[in-house]
This record gives structure tokens, sequence and C-alpha cells, in this order.
DNA sequence: ATAGGTTGTCGAAGCGCTTCGACAGGGACT
DNA sequence: AGTCCCTGTCGAAGCGCTTCGACAACCTAT
């Protein structure tokens, strides 16, 4: 292993010196800097973590905290992952992944033991047991999806709210009156999660603005769930033209029955979704859809982050723009026969 | 911060006699092991991690480099990590999370750096570039997948070629005589990943020793691409009534295509997958599969290491047994007219 | 020419922990 | 009674780095 003290001897320097051309911090005179940079690359020097760490009282990392739930859709957690990894690295910051597992004393032991400088927390619910610990710390923190409190915090995410109304304007302005809504796994309700009942309130307000009945109904994935929740929807409210998709898992399994049923798309009905562009694109019609940005929300989350440890950032919720964009799934509504 | 030597003055011992107390590396009266606890839990005290990391030259962290391909199926890779990460912490240690991104460097950086004890490489290509690193370091590693040459090396991976075998026996023994198999994406194959390559392997060598056709293509993820891979395979092989697919975005756009053109699953034609159960019983129609054991492979490789780390662990590639489990998606081969 | 300000470099202290060798005290033996 | 060996504890060194204050050397403005 190569110290700094054996690249200030290669070099003719001290050790501080090398100290300063690795971190910028005072003024180094060209010549010896490209000497010490010579010697480094010659040695194959890294500096190490550890030392640096307790030097410094930075360790340069950044705890992420990804859920491990199997109800959500994994691709976007993953996306959102990568995301903060990749952008990360461009900070100089490494990533420690975290499952939500440990919960609140992860947060304890992360910032207690000076592993991390910083975390971002995902899969946030409205009254999240994480958020004390975060509170009452110093560290930074960025959360991934919002809180009912947001006081004191930093938070990153879509604007569901939006999202929802958006997609029941479009729908309504096509001339559909009556939408049905297939949520989340009901698990996802049950245990609070933000997104999922602000989406549900921007459709629900929106669609009373618009005089339009709404319908909504949690729904796990699979076909077979999709199934029974579909055979009811369409039992209680025989005359709905339009849907709203907020379930990954459901969505194919739903354009699949509605065909089975003889029910075209977007002829007949209408499908909207709130889901990743590749599921959208993907899907066996291409579905008009409400994007879930997953790498810009990483990508955000860490550069809040970011922004906070170098001093200047301050809290604030960022709520993202929704976007939705018309494809082949949904149309006109059927006019009355 | 509260420090060690504040919790050995709290306790009315030397510093080095609360770090045995926490290492257990030498032997300690129960009396004074007792009131040094309860020091630490009166003072709420973390040891400094990188203290820790420079004093005893281990971090405890272990680094996990995935891969941010977006042509593999990502739930896969996500239950990997996130095996490996939960393990982690009953072992001791924390999870970093590197991107393929950054390659060989990576590997260089965080050996170099000592901030990590060691690595898991993800997406393991057979001439993997980030090979001569490993092997030119004595910092412990596990790959998960294969490459070409494997001495030297610690592997995790399913047994491909096992699996394509089993596959293709399956099959046969249904009375199947002609065998498409829906690959991975082409970018896949091209990239020389093992275990596409491993799986093909044992698909046909099998079908070889059955006297079974076997006719492979390629095929990207979504609906457009299966469409127009299924149309040039019954186009060059109309008697074919069996299937394999490899790749888990194909599936639902297989199922939907065949039951378009009017052939029944499985009366007409068996499909067999290669994917993970989630996808295999959530299908539209419950599929006969290999599963990829994506939780035991992270497991595996977390444990090898940690195996290597103490001491004990020796060179050698562990391959896991496949199993198949018949579902509703085969049945014996049409009887020919 | 001198005071004052820059700029570039160095030495030393110290971050919080682990670990080694030393050693006091108490059995269990001769 | 003396020796030996445990067991439990302590002190001190040191891990590799950052950072602070000091200071020499030079420059500029009087």
């Amino acid at each position: 292993m190569v110290t700094l003290a054996e690249v200030a001897q290669h070099a003719g320097v001290s050790a501080s010196t090398v100290s300063y051309v690795l971190s910028g911090k005072r003024s180094i005179s060209t010549t010896t800097r490209q000497r010490v940079e010579e010697s480094i690359r010659e040695l194959g020097y890294h500096p190490n973590a550890g030392a640096r760490a307790l030097a410094s009282s930075r360790s340069n990392i950044i705890a992420l905290m990804i859920p491990l739930r199997t109800d959500m859709y994994v691709p976007v957690m993953m996306e959102i992952a990568i995301a903060v990894a990749t952008t990360a690295r461009t900070h100089g910051y490494d990533v420690l992944l975290l499952t939500g597992e440990e919960g609140p004393d992860a947060v304890r032991r992360v910032t207690g033991s000076g592993l991390a400088d910083a975390m971002i927390l995902m899969d946030v619910e409205l009254d999240d047991e994480r958020l004390p610990f975060l509170r009452g710390t110093d560290q930074p923190s960025v959360l991934i999806g919002l809180p009912a409190d947001t006081s004191g915090l930093t938070c990153v995410d879509l604007d569901f709210r939006a999202t929802g109304a958006l997609c029941v304007e479009h729908l309504a302005k096509l001339g559909h009156r009556d939408i049905a809504v297939i949520g989340e796994a009901p698990a996802v309700y049950e245990r609070h999660t933000g997104f999922a009942e602000r989406t549900l309130d921007g459709l629900r307000s929106r669609a009373q603005e618009l005089g339009v009945r709404l319908l909504h109904r949690p729904c796990d994935g699979g076909y077979d769930a999709m199934a029974v929740t579909l055979a009811r929807v369409l039992d209680e409210r025989p005359s709905t033209t339009g849907f709203v998709v907020q379930n990954e898992q459901a969505v194919e399994p739903l354009l699949a029955l509605l065909r089975q049923q003889g029910r075209a798309i977007p002829e007949d009905v209408s499908v909207v979704a709130i889901c990743p562009e590749q599921v959208a694109v993907q899907a066996s019609v291409r579905l008009t859809s409400v994007a879930i940005p997953a790498q810009e929300m990483g990508r955000h989350a860490l550069e809040r982050l970011v922004a906070k440890l170098e001093g200047s950032g301050e809290d604030e919720v960022v709520l993202i723009e929704p976007e939705l964009t018309v494809r082949a799934s949904t149309g006109p509504a059927p006019s009355a026969p």
C-alpha cells in the first residue's frame, strides 16, 4: 500500500504539500504540483479512505435506503438507485446501500458511526418512523417521496396530485364521463404511502371539477387479481369507458382482459397509465401515459443532497411536473348508442 | 460525538478495555463488561467507522458492482442486490453500490483506497475486462456469473447448461420434436454474456442427444420485436410445437401473439420459461418454468465472500442446480393430423 | 529602502480506534 | 513457600490522512 508519505518523499516535498495538491485547498506552484502528480501516477497511489474519513470527518459516502418490499414496482426503484449512484460518482461520492429492513436503526447506526455523510430515503410513508431520527440529527438527508409533515425536510417526488389531475383531464376532454381507477396493491394504501393517496386526491378533485364520475379500486398485480377487480368494476359501473392504471403489474392484464371481453382499445375504452416510459411503449398497445421519471428523481435527490453538504441547500419540497404523452390507448369516448 | 475514550472514562476503565469489550478479542470479566456496556448504552456510543477502518485496516464494507444496462431483466438484479445487502448485514458488513459504468477503474479505486474489504461483481462477461484487476489484487472477490476462464476466481451462478437441458428434456418427454428458443436480446449475445451462451449450449447438446430439432432466435423485449421474431420462426419451422423463452420481457408478448394466432396453450403449443418465479406465476398462463433463484445467488455469493474474508474460503465455482416446475403452459405435443 | 501583503511550503498535532507487550493478581501446581 | 501460568487490565504506539499556524521568499507600494 502506497501512502501519502511515500509519495511526498518520492516527490521531494512534505506530506502536507501532497495533501494540498490532492485537495486543492491551498495554492501550489505549478512545478510542484506537476512533480507530485507525476509521483502519484508513478507509484499508483490511492488515498486511504479510512484515514481520510478520520482526519476530515467526511467519508464521501452517501447512504441510500431502498425498500425491500415486493409490492412496489421494482424497476423504478432500481433506476432511481442507479441514477443516484452514477450521479454521486460525478460529485465524488460513493453510495452505501441500506435496505429498509433495518428501519430507523440503520439511520442511527449510519449517522452515529460517521459511515456516511448524508442519506437518501426511498419509499417514504406518510408517517414514517425514520423521520424523527432524521430530524434529530444534523446530517443532511433527502427523501424521495412525501411524508405527511415535510417541515424541516427536503423531499423530491413526482407531483402525483397533478399527475392524477392530468389523467382525468385528458380523458374528460375526450368525452369520457365514467372513469375507473385501477390502483396500486391494497397493501400500498394500507401502509399510507403518500404517492398513491396524492394521485387519488388529484384524480378525485379534478373529476369533481369536471363533473366526471370516478370509481377507484386498489388491485394486486397479475391476471387473477385484475380479472376479479375488472369484473367488479364493470359490474358496478357498466358505463365505464375510461381507465386510469397506476400499477405496472396490472397494466398488461388489464389490456388483455379488456380485449378478451371484446372491448377495443381505444375505440371502446381508453386507458391511461401512470408508469415508466418503458412499460408504456413495450405494452401490447402503446399506452397514453404519464411517465414516472425515475432517473430524474434520483438525480435531483442526489443533487439537492450535495448542495446541502456544501452548505448551500435549503430545505425544500421539489415536485417534478408530470407530463402526459398521448399514444395509442386513448381516443374519443364512444357516443351513446 | 461520543468517543471510545469518553465511554472508557464513564465506565472507569481504559480505552483498550472498551475496545476489547467491543471486539471480544480478549477476555473481559463479566462485571467490567457489563459496566462498559452500560456506559455505551447510556452515552449512546457508536464506534467511528473511519477510525476503525484506519486502525484495523478493515472497513467492513463489501462492494457490489451492478450493471447499469437496461437490456437485462432488472428485477433479478435488484433481488440479488437486496439479498446481498441483507445477508451482508447479518455478517456485520455494509454494501457499497458501484455501477458498471466505471468498469475496471472502480475495481482499482475501491481496492486501492481500502474503501471495501472485498467485492462482488455481477453481469460478468466471458472475457470480462475487470478480471485482470481482480486477479492482480489479493482482495477477495466473488463473481455472479461465469467468465470463460474461472481459474483463480470464485463464481456463483445458476447452472444454465443444466437449465437448458432440463427444458429440452421436459418438452421432448411430452413428445415435442420441434422446439423454438426465444432468447435474450441480441446485444446480450454480442457482448458474450456467459449465461445466455451456456443455456444455449445445454439446450443444443440435449436436443441433439434426444433427436429434437432446435431453432434459436435472440429477441428484444416488447411486442413488436416478438411479433417479428415469432413470424419468422413459424415461417421457417411451421411444425414448431414447443417454445423455450429466456427473456422475461418477451414472455407475455409471446403468449399474447400465440393466442392471437389461434394457437392454444398448452393444447397446440407448449411454452417453458426461464425466468423468476414471480414472472411465471403472474403471467396470463401459469408458466412451466425453470426459476432464476436470484435471492439464493446473492446470498450464496455473499457467504462465499465472507468465508474468504475469514480465511476459510477456497476458490471454487458454485453452480446452483436448476429446478423445473410444471405449471399450465406445457402439455403433450398435438399428435400429427 | 522599508513596511505590508502574497504565495508556497513545511512541521506537528491530532482525528478515534486497534493492538501489542507488559504486568498485577490469583489459582494450581510442585 | 515458591514457581508457573492464567486471566483481566492498562499504556502507548501507530494507522494515513487533514489542517492549522508558522515562516521564508518574493512582490508591491510607499
